[in-house]
DNA sequence: CTTCGTTGGTTGACTGTTCAAGTAAAGCTG
DNA sequence: CAGCTTTACTTGAACAGTCAACCAACGAAG
């Protein structure tokens, strides 16, 4: 049923104390971006995917990113990136324009009217990622957390990495 | 646009330091999952929601729950379990059955067949878990995790009290 | 300069989630 | 016990995300 090497019966189940932590983990894991998501869309009318698409092009050079290169600072698929672009573009917040070098590549640029609602967006978001996370973290907790969650994307990529070469 | 006292302009934008560290929080918050459930669903075809219903269900007497009741601890809403548990009836895993005292509520049953598929399930996902979470944290980092976890989903619970009485 | 493989992106069908509405049993309340 | 309200789900439509084709442009190789 599995790939892997070891055996199922040698996997070591988690102690009481891991397997508590873990369902800790994964609560936060479903009821954070629920909760920023909500809070989101509630006042402005946009998902997490979308505010960090426009967020990302707004710290852009032109405000304008190639497709490929917004999926990745996005943490989309591309796929999922170009169905995010047109619904965003029939909002006229984002525009989308052929590349004159390389015809193949298509830029997304973030529109005056993108920029606005970004900017309209961001105090509420801020307000409650202060509100749910930073206040709720002790002085120093923040960047250890940072420093574990980093820790752990890194292994994920790294699993990737060997999993498929 | 926000209904919250503040007005826009109080709100303090995030210091460097601080977007970085959220940012590899939001980084974490879109990959572990992903990592959990492509690892779930291609070793034993269930997502990480029909895993923990699963899950939850085993651990329960008479591997049996209310319908609302495994809604909070698989953490979805009763509308979502209950499209969740129309697809795994149909796989034979899960059964329902009308309660005899209160006929509103649905019990949702583990059957024989959905005990053995979580069984079979269970090691690779450990297995995974381990190696993406456990295995990367320092020894003691776990239970700082699962303690800031835990502070922030509590911030979540008590703003959203708040939000609406 | 044409063929072939690669890169960059789009599209459409399917799947799962959410949201709003609906149903039906329980539990008051007068 | 007749008429509300509440509780416990279920359902159907809308919508976002994934997956597997697909297409067009580029770039080597012959």
């Amino acid at each position: 049923m599995s790939t892997a090497k070891q055996t199922d019966d040698d996997v070591p189940w988690l102690t009481p104390g891991e397997l508590r932590a873990w369902l800790s983990v994964v609560d936060l894991l479903i009821k954070l971006p629920w909760a920023i998501d909500t809070q989101l869309q509630r006042d402005s009318g946009l998902s997490m995917s979308e505010y960090m698409a426009m967020a990302m092009l707004s710290g852009a050079p032109q405000r304008t990113m190639r497709m490929s290169e917004l999926a990745k600072a996005a943490n989309a698929s591309l796929s999922r990136l170009s169905h995010l672009v047109k619904r965003l573009e029939q909002r006229a917040w984002i525009r989308r324009e052929q590349d004159s070098v390389d015809a193949r590549v298509t830029n997304a640029i973030l529109t005056d009217a993108g920029m606005a609602a970004l900017s309209a967006a961001a105090p509420g978001h801020v307000r409650g990622v202060r509100k749910l996370v930073l206040d709720s973290l002790p002085a120093g907790h923040l960047r250890r957390l940072a420093q574990d969650a980093t820790a752990i994307t890194a292994a994920i990529i790294a699993d990737h990495a060997t999993a498929c070469p």
